[in-house]
DNA sequence: TCTTGTCGTGTTATCATACAACCCTGATTT
DNA sequence: AAATCAGGGTTGTATGATAACACGACAAGA
């Protein structure tokens, strides 16, 4: 077993590297479930760390599930289906498919979300998103306080399914999707689309009271359809679409960023 | 700042325990963005454990994105939102409640699932299904080997959307579920059910392959209402059934299925 | 032959200490 | 007044030692 283990170079926490490396190792198959790693020492010399920092990447990578140790035996890789963290590669979301995936997939969560929020949205849930749309209305468009009153809205929708996982789920995949969209930093602004983003919510607000669980869907995917143009994802690659039942098996058109998704990470 | 941190008592990886007992101050709210930690030192004495122990717990809170720390500085808060992983709560999904939106949410991500599905599939994932398939029929109900089978179609749905987001949110959940039903253990079992579960996923991968994206999600819909009832949910909490979407303007009326999943909407 | 107990070795878990790198503050110097 | 520098406090890393545990080898006894 030979492990490609190169040294590591000085960088934000020496540990932080360690844990990559051998993640990289596992995730890259040269260390497959079962495999026993190296001692730590054996670890630290290879690395050229100490035993220590090995230790603190090791408790790291338990703790993501994806290894395990027992004292006296070893450290040994865990099975895949064994990770009790979900994570998202940033780096990987630079690229534009994935980018287009997980926009999908907020696209799934956020329609199934507005699904289940008009059936089950309290007289406060109806409150709150009526006052973070209040806050939209008050604010500049693509300001902070707008972009604080956007999520608010979409958390408040997400809280009214009653599922808090849902709420959990949402806010985690958003927050990524909103990370990404600003390192691209190619959202248009316009007067206009002040008022086309704002009579979107007004619609999918309208639908979830009068509790017409069609109309939220069909408001909020209308709703992402229009984020992704904004934001620069070709329509029909968009989220909400693939999910709406209707035509069968049709050829996935490939799909083109705008100047979107480049990469600008850290160089 | 009085935090209320025990001293830690013995158990598996004394990090771990002070790992979850800081972040369990976070959860709370004793311990807010932007608040500073305690030195390591202070923890350390505090928790009656090495200054090394604190340390590869807080190593684990930063890869989790909870807390940052500078050198020279010390280790604060992160936002909620920096959170870099989710992660569900063991003991938290032992709670019917809890476990009952955990299994909504999945089967909005399955059904869906199925339906990106049965667009996309390419010949490749038909034959993969169809292996899992007969793996099933070829195992014993319950055995390790038809679980393995059933998973793995479950997967090869999953892998057809050509969404890897989606396989992994996926799986990270249904894993979870698996978990949780397993500890419950009262799954029950009988020769009718191998059957009928069977049934079920024969009709999931004929949708599926025909490119039937309503029939896939019918199918998907109706085996986690049966899986709901197997597992002991009453049907109108399952998941399926609150996120379907009532046939929007669907001229094909393909089902052939059992109606059990159509009674009981929110009303 | 089979079982059992002991021991030695290797590994992880934890502790303790020391030093380096860095931040912050405040006094000193220019 | 501004720049510089010294000192203490904090995290980052290194190193060595000890305890707890796993595992195989090996001998003693049945």
């Amino acid at each position: 077993m030979t492990l490609k283990l190169d040294k590591v170079n000085r960088g934000p926490h020496l540990s932080t590297l360690v844990a990559s490396s051998i993640s990289r190792e596992i995730a890259q198959g040269r260390l497959k479930p079962g495999d026993q790693l190296p001692t730590e020492q054996a670890l630290a010399t290879t690395f050229g760390v100490s035993r220590n920092v090995v230790r603190e990447a090791i408790a790291r990578l338990r703790s993501e599930g994806r290894i395990w140790s027992q004292q006296g035996r070893g450290a040994f890789v865990a099975d895949a289906t064994n990770a009790t963290v979900l994570t998202i590669d940033y780096d990987a979301l630079q690229r534009a498919d994935s980018f287009r995936n997980l926009f999908e997939l907020r696209g799934i969560l956020e329609v199934q979300a507005a699904a289940l929020a008009a059936k089950r949205r309290t007289k406060a849930d109806l409150t709150a998103m009526t006052n973070a749309l209040s806050g939209m209305r008050a604010a500049p468009y693509g300001s902070v306080a707008w972009l604080r009153s956007d999520l608010e809205f979409h958390r408040t929708v997400a809280e009214a399914t009653r599922n808090s996982y849902m709420g959990q789920f949402l806010a985690f995949v958003s927050e990524r999707v909103r990370e990404s969209i600003l390192a691209a930093g190619n959202q248009q602004k316009s007067d206009d689309m002040a008022r086309i983003t704002l009579g979107e919510h007004e619609r999918i607000l309208a639908a979830i009271r009068a509790g017409d669980v069609e109309g939220a869907q069909a408001a909020m995917r209308d709703h992402l359809a229009g984020a992704a143009l904004r934001v620069g994802l070709h329509e029909g690659e968009a989220a909400a679409e693939s999910v709406s039942p209707q035509e069968v098996a049709s050829p996935v058109r490939h799909s083109r960023l705008r100047k979107a998704v480049r990469n600008r990470t850290a160089g």
